[in-house]
Order: C-alpha cells, then structure tokens, then sequence
DNA sequence: CGAGACGTTGAACCTATTCAACACTGGTGG
DNA sequence: CCACCAGTGTTGAATAGGTTCAACGTCTCG
C-alpha cells in the first residue's frame, strides 16, 4: 500500500442513472426516498409530487445567481450541488456542498425575496423545485413536515456556527482537515480500506470552504499524504485513516 | 464636538424596569409586545403564557452551558444576552448578542439533546423559558408561529453565512466595522448625533464577535476614532456616521 | 485608597498569502 | 494519432497582516 503512487483516473463516480426527465412515476419513488420527506403518508408524497416541477443539469451549470428573484425551493433528487457566495474580492466561499436530499433556495419568506447564495451543478443533477408559496402551504398543512424543515435549519446553524469557531480560532491546517471529514460524512463511500470523497474535488473546492488559499491546501494535503492519513489526486481526496484524522482536526 | 474628550462613566442603559419575579399579568403583556408572537391572538397568548416559566438573571450569571441537557426554549424578554462558544485553547467565540423578543436554546429537536453553546447574561435578564416539548405542541397548533419561527431560523442561517464570507475573505479591520454595525443595527440608540451600542461591550466582545484580538481591536478603534467614525470608552462604543462606517466596511 | 480589570501602545515574531515558475493531466483539433 | 493547450496542482521565496508578549496607563468598585 505505496502511498506514492495514485490513481491516474478519478476514482470519483460520474454515472448518473436517471435520464434528464423523469416521469411522474419515477419522481414519486425518488421522493419516498429523500429522508427530507420520511414519515409522510403515500398519499401526502403523491400530493407534494404533483405540486413539483423537475429540473436536469449539466455538471457546471447554475441553478440560480445570487441576487436573482427567490420564488422557489429546490430539492436535490440526484447529483452534488455546490451553495456558495461571492466576495466583493473576487473570491467565492463555499458554503455547502448538497446532495441526494438536502433542499436549498428559498423557504418560506414572505414577499419578494432574492437568493442570498449561488447554487451550482457541480455534476449532473436532477432537481425538484416547489413554488415557495405553494411549500408555506405544505408547511401549514403537515406539522411534521415543518417541524422536520426547522430541525434541519437548526442543524445547519449549528453547523455554520461551528464553522465560525473553526475559521476565528483553528489554524488553515486543521481547518482544512476537518472540511474534509465533514465531506467524507456527507459524500463518503468505501473503497476498500479508503473512505472516498464521492465528489470532483479540486483544491479550490477545498480552499473556499477553509477559508483558505489553493496553494496552502496544496502544500497541507501534500503533508498529510506523507504522514499516510489521506491519498489524493487530481479532482479526487480520500482519507486513510478516518480515526486518526479526527484525533488530529481535534489536537489542542 | 471633540472626539478627543470621551464621556467619564458609560452611556450605556443599564436601567431595569421588571423585577425579578413578574406577575402572570405582567408576562403576558410582555409577551404580547415580543415581535416573535406578533399576529397571535389574545387567547393564544394567554395560552402560551401559561406555560411559561420565567427567570430572573444577574449581570454575569450563566443561562446554561455549553454541554447542559438542552430540554427549554428561552425567550429574552428584557435584558442583552450573549451566546458564544469555546474553543480547545481556551478562546471564546461570541455567535450572537441576544435583547428582548429573541429566542435561543432548545427548539424542537427530539429525544436527548445538549446545549451546543453557551448562553451568558450581559446585563440584569428576564428570561422566559418553555420545555422542548410544550412548544413543540405549540408550534403544531400554529402554523403561523412555526413559519415565523423557520424564518427567522433562516435569517440566522444567512447571517451566519454571511460572518463565514467575512472571516475568510475580509481583513480584520472590515470584520470589526462590520461587527459594530450589526450591533448598531440591533442594539442602537440614537443619542443625538450619536447611534450609541446600547450594551456593555469590551474590546475582548468585540474580538470575539470579529475573530481577532483584543489588541487588534484597540488599534482599530483608536484609527477610527481619529478617522472620526466612532466614539469609544470603557465598555461602551458609538457610532459618528453610520453611512460612512457602511462605505468604509463594504469597501473594495 | 488600593487592587484588579480594562485599555493602549510598542516591538518581535510567525503564519499564511501572494507572486512566480514549473509540472502534470486530459481533452481537442490538426 | 499525436501535439498542443488550458486547467489543475506543486513548490519556492518574499511579503504583509495579525498575533503574541510585555509594559504601562486608566478607570471602577469595594
């Protein structure tokens, strides 16, 4: 097991099973999968299915700018989606990176709104998109529903909240670690004794998520590929020794 | 108006008009005033009010820890309250600087949960606190309260998204303006030409709200002082031109 | 009045950025 | 099919911004 020697071709996983538009059918049994939506009746998914509108990306496409109109909410029903945001410097921060079953877009908000991030196809996806209006009505007619929708904002505050504390008080490098074990949660898949970041993942990705530049991940990767705790190559991270990069993101 | 010659003692309010048990009635009037519960009706309030606990806090005295069993909602009813979290080394970092009408602990999660952060009472507090469960009914029996609630969740989320887009992309000195601003805009008080903080806030607040130092706060203000912007004493700062400190802050 | 917390300022140091040059990969067109 | 080229990644050296450490001044409260 040379560490010394990666992979030419991404081992990441670029099929997509899913033609660009699903029938009725078909967006049904996605549905009843999404845990967003677990605990509702056959019914009330049959219900919400007809309400959605289904949309195909092709991997860099944007699914909506920042600054534009925010008349909907978009579920994931396959593919990554990258939600970032821009800086007047130029440089994007990522602010994260969904998949099969997270939602983004707009909620409920009254009134006009405007998207406050950019969402972007970071490989093929197949999105579902409800008009806001018509969720709030969801919201109010399915109590579980909306008590599930707050526990994941919370969630995601909590997450963001943490992600304060990391940029205000961790150095890059163990930021930089620990943006790639919240990655290897949410994308990871076995490969063997390897826990592959399931995603195409440059050092950019990597750095707007750390607050951090290309050039330090690089040279902070390159360290932990020589300490044996990950492998990685072009587009592609995945981590050796999940243990042990937790004991160090934690250090200190 | 020489801005060489600081106020001896501190503006800031630290009046207090409830004492530190308040009657039934006296409660639901303060909660019929809370932009939280606006639109319910009388009964709901009345309804809610019932199932209300309510403490008193000194200066100092913490609300909960960050690791407590999290099994209530608070709800500020008068007083500031600051949630921060600690880092390994020892730092603090301040998440939000609560005042009257704001809640913040245990929404609605199920099962055994613990206080991801810690809640810390600034000034002399009344405190309203609803068991996890009692609210959770709460919000199943108003639809409009659970929207409001997931609303303001999300308006959390976007500014702690837009803190992540600072601390990585703005210098320290952008963070602080930054900082002050977001107080002036929930705690300011117009005193004169003066939008005055109206809160005790040290330096070492201010670091924790902006990522920085206590001494990199200090410098800043002093430049800001002499640049005009602001006014500055022990615990207490004020804002000179708002619309200038905007223009300084959203720079470049 | 004294003690301790808070605030200011200076100087040395250090981490991470910036700029730059170069290497590798993969896809495209001649 | 091969050569080229753009995107991506690596590595080095100089730089700058902020932290850290330290000393001192100032305010507040008991």
């Amino acid at each position: 097991m040379t560490e010394t020697k990666p992979r030419r071709r991404t081992p990441v996983t670029l099929t997509f099973t899913e033609p660009a538009n699903c029938s009725l059918d078909l967006r049904l049994r996605i549905l009843s999968r999404l845990p967003f939506f677990k605990g509702l009746s056959e019914q009330d998914l049959h219900d919400i299915n007809q309400r959605c509108i289904e949309l195909g990306f092709e991997p860099g496409q944007y699914i909506y700018h920042e600054g534009d109109p925010a008349e909907h909410l978009y579920v994931v029903a396959e593919g990554k989606v990258r939600l970032l945001r821009h800086t007047f410097g130029g440089r994007d921060v990522l602010l994260d990176m969904l998949t099969t079953g997270d939602f983004f877009g707009n909620l409920a908000s009254q009134g006009t709104a405007t998207h406050t991030d950019t969402a972007h196809a970071l490989t093929q996806a197949c999105i579902l998109s409800i008009n806001t209006q018509t969720f709030s009505q969801i919201l109010d007619e399915h109590p579980k529903l909306a008590r599930k929708t707050l526990e994941i904002m919370a969630g995601r505050l909590n997450d963001a909240n943490q992600r304060l504390l990391q940029l205000s008080a961790l150095p890059a490098e163990q930021r930089i670690t620990s943006a790639l074990l919240k990655l290897a949660t949410k994308l990871g898949k076995r490969k063997g004794a390897l826990t592959l970041i399931d995603a195409p993942l440059s050092r950019s990705d990597l750095a707007e998520m750390a607050g951090t530049t290309p050039e330090t991940v690089s040279r902070t990767l390159s360290q932990l590929s020589a300490a044996g705790l990950i492998e990685s190559g072009r587009q592609w991270v995945a981590i050796e020794d999940l243990k042990a990069l937790e004991d160090f993101t934690n250090a200190q």
